[in-house]
RNA sequence: AGAGGAGUGGCAGAGUGGUCGAUUGCGGCGGUCUUGAAAACCGUUGUACCGCGAGGUACCGGGGGUUCGAAUCCCUCCUCCUCUGCCA
């Protein structure tokens, strides 16, 4: 969430922000959130001053009683009680006030950087660039849900009867692929520098809202009610919850993790035309890069984990582009995103298939997610992630791209992975 | 899952109702000494909120309660350890 210093030192930097994002009514929710952390700052200071009369009145107490003095201490007991219920009443207006700014605060989505562009949808966004050579294909070919019938490597009709639609069944040499892109991907970040971890699926709601996840996305998550306890819907949540509430010494900085997990969306109300195959799915594998870093790094990092990805894409031979994400596509959290896109070749469209992101302190404030300067002092440090990569597009796209008339010739680095180069 | 025990500052470990944000040791930082280092000695060393500042307030696993006053007593939840049971 934003800070409220933030918001205050920034008045109409934070607005122009807002209004990038097509954020309705702007300008009341600010001067909102400002009247209510006045409310709190008031009931705070009254009530510590209160609370330090009661204090000292019980101090004074203690000496009396110590010298047997009863009578004395319990003449200056009787102006306690109405000090405390005036404390009580203080601090319930200063609880009252702190959840009604957080709750305010939850609803303010991150300031987006200056180079976002204005716009409202997905076909405002800024295509950065655009890579590789997009394959020209013999008459007959196939969208891969076509194809991995044809080669029986992905069975979805098998994990309807198992769990329901959105869960496919890889098989043979399509789990192999799966395995093979998995490993891949993970030993290219580990050459990156990043630090590999296997963190939970299942995450508690503290960490659901250290990433922001909730209360926002509440829907879009499976929820096990009976321990209440998420799936994670990306390996963004557990990472970057490891350093939530932790205080890190600067030279420990960048914090690059890596790490491989299966992730879990409802994805409520959004099946359609677009979303057959691969396309969309409840279950799916991904990769994930999260790096923690000094707030005048962060931007450094963010082109940094782009030019990785496209990297992942050229090594792959897949033809993507890169767009910058405009103010109206932009996730809730972040303050930069570029996405990467693949071409995949029979169904003649773009394929997402990462998000790389600059949270900024974003997130980090609501984690408590600290370094210590030079200065001794603390500071929010910045918080970014990125997909490296996910796997279904990725299927899709290799599968299509690569058919011919007598199979799918696999990308060149994947064959020893795979130990096979064709399907 | 059942029985018992325990959760205190970076770590170790005191403190069982009163001036305790908390003895002490280790570690860290600064200094004296030294050609340099070690040792020794001296000092310093949590986080957050409010305040220009002086200073004030909160935090001893989380939440609630008793009391003028809680690290200390009570309730509850969580976590860890030991034993028993079950199990990949």
């Amino acid at each position: 969430m934003l800070l409220v210093n933030q918001i205050r030192e920034n008045f109409d930097a934070v607005l122009a922000g807002l209004q990038k994002r097509n954020f309705p009514d702007a300008t009341a929710v600010l001067e909102q959130v400002i009247a209510l952390d006045d409310q709190r700052k008031s009931s705070q200071t009254q009530r510590d001053q209160l609370q330090a009369e009661s204090n000292s009145i019980s101090k004074q107490i203690g000496v009396l009683m110590k010298n047997g003095q009863r009578e004395e201490a319990e003449k200056v007991k009787s102006r306690t009680a109405e000090l405390k219920t005036e404390i009580k009443a203080l601090e319930d207006s200063t609880t009252q006030a702190e959840e009604d700014l957080k709750a305010l605060l939850y609803t303010i989505p991150n300031i987006p950087h200056l180079s976002v562009p204005a716009g409202k949808s997905a076909d405002d966004n800024e295509v950065v660039l655009e890579n590789g050579v997009i394959p020209t294909l013999h008459e007959d070919k196939l969208p891969h849900w076509e194809l991995i019938k044809k080669y029986d490597i992905i069975d979805f009709d098998l994990g309807v009867k198992i769990t329901g639609a959105g869960f496919p069944v890889y098989k043979g040499k399509g789990a192999r692929l799966q395995r093979a892109l998995i490993n891949f991907f993970l030993d290219e970040a580990l050459k990156e520098g990043f630090v590999e971890v296997q963190p939970p699926i299942l995450v508690n709601e503290d960490s659901g809202y250290g990433t922001g996840q909730l209360p926002d996305k509440e829907g879009q998550m499976y929820h096990a009610t009976a321990d209440n306890l998420y799936l994670i819907p990306t390996a963004e949540v557990p990472i970057t919850n490891l350093y939530r509430d932790v205080i890190l010494s600067e030279e420990e900085l960048p914090v690059k993790n890596v790490g491989y997990t299966p992730c879990f969306r409802r994805e409520a109300g959004s099946w359609g035309a677009h979303v057959r195959g691969l396309n969309r799915l409840h279950q799916f594998d991904k990769v994930e890069i999260v790096q923690i870093t000094h707030p005048d790094k962060s931007y450094e990092a963010l082109e940094e984990m782009s030019s990785y990805v496209q990297g992942l894409l050229q090594k792959l031979e897949l033809p993507y582009r890169v767009l910058r994400l405009c103010g109206g596509d932009m996730g809730f959290t972040s303050a930069l995103t570029y996405d990467m896109e693949v071409y995949s070749a029979a169904q003649e469209r773009w394929l997402e298939v990462s998000s790389v992101s600059n949270f900024e302190t974003y997130q980090s404030n609501r984690l408590k997610l600290r370094f210590r300067g030079e200065d001794r002092k603390t500071q929010l440090a910045h918080s970014l992630n990125g997909s490296a990569l996910a796997l279904p597009r990725i299927v899709a796209a290799i599968l299509e791209n690569n058919q011919d008339a007598d199979g799918i010739r696999m990308p060149e680095v994947l064959h020893s992975y795979l130990g096979f180069d064709r399907i």
